[in-house]
DNA sequence: TATTGTTATACTCTATAACTATA
DNA sequence: TATAGTTATAGAGTATAACAATA
């Protein structure tokens, strides 16, 4: 992380290459795993979220918290709504809003999707050892939730932490 | 990461979601810098490689550098030689191969596609502590050279160090 | 037979932005 | 005016696989 500024720094230097190297092998395993259930990894991600949300929940608030854009989160819907996974209901108190829901085959699909998840991390990341592990999750989250990027991709949305429904932990 | 069975774990308990989310908002980030130079953030990453070739290198073997398929820097290389950055010549050797080599113009772009590297990846980790990110780092490294991934993606190669070549650190 | 590099098809993801409808 | 959702265009990245030329 210290180098003078006249040199060239490699290519290797940057965690930003490693993170993105890992990441994108890992996510290819994950959609090896998840395409023989059907869909694909961020398709999984959005039908494992729902599955979070007896009632069903509106496109954008999965956006907010995803981090994707309204329109990813429409034409993954669709996709998801053709291969029976999800129902796509008008709501009723807002006539602007949809509410997705898993349809019976949705639900059956999630815990296999879980865990295929779990295989995978447990698989790539077993044997890295508890301490490092929770310094990775530390800093990933750090990153996300102190606002360190200078600004979100165009039509996105920063992950946001609803009190009343997020996940427990801090 | 301990869990029963039975479980559904939500998409939040796994690295790989958390590795996925920051490494595209940090891609995403670079590419907006390295497109003012010109340049994807894969592009960049070839410019980068290349450099460190003062003879030039054969895409092949950039590929194994870089993990990276024949046919994704056979793609990129034409990219890069149309943007006037690198010389695509004909190997004198073996007849089969090309060795690509920076032009003048694309030896003056990579010191300034390392310091936005360098750039991007303090104003993200920057504030994280010494401590963590080097656990991060040894971590993706342990990954990638201890085969611990299942498969490469089709066409892919893993990266190889070359001891002739090759950076200095383990 | 293995390797070097190219190419083609198809699909996902993404960037960008315009659009309609409702609050 | 802000929000909910859709859609269109374009391009990057990728999976997959076939291909030609040379070692």
């Amino acid at each position: 992380m210290q180098r003078r500024p006249e040199q060239i720094s490699p290519v290797e230097s940057h965690l930003a290459y490693w993170l993105n190297y890992v990441s994108y092998r890992i996510t290819h395993q994950l959609r090896r795993r998840t395409l023989r259930l059907g869909v694909t990894a961020a398709e999984s991600v959005l039908l494992r979220k729902l599955h979070e949300h007896e009632e069903g929940a509106m496109p954008s608030r999965l956006a907010r918290q995803l981090g994707l854009s309204r329109g990813h989160i429409s034409r993954l819907a669709k996709r998801l709504e053709i291969k029976g996974l999800i129902n796509r209901d008008k709501s009723l108190s807002d006539r602007r809003a949809l509410i997705l829901s898993l349809t019976g085959y949705g639900r059956v699909l999630v815990p296999r999707l879980a865990a295929v998840a779990d295989q995978t991390d447990g698989r790539n990341f077993g044997g890295a050892g508890v301490g490092p592990l929770e310094s990775i999750e530390r800093v990933m989250k750090w990153i996300v939730y102190c606002g360190r990027f200078r600004f979100v991709p165009p039509g996105r949305c920063h992950i946001i932490r609803e009190p009343r429904y997020g996940y427990a932990d801090g």
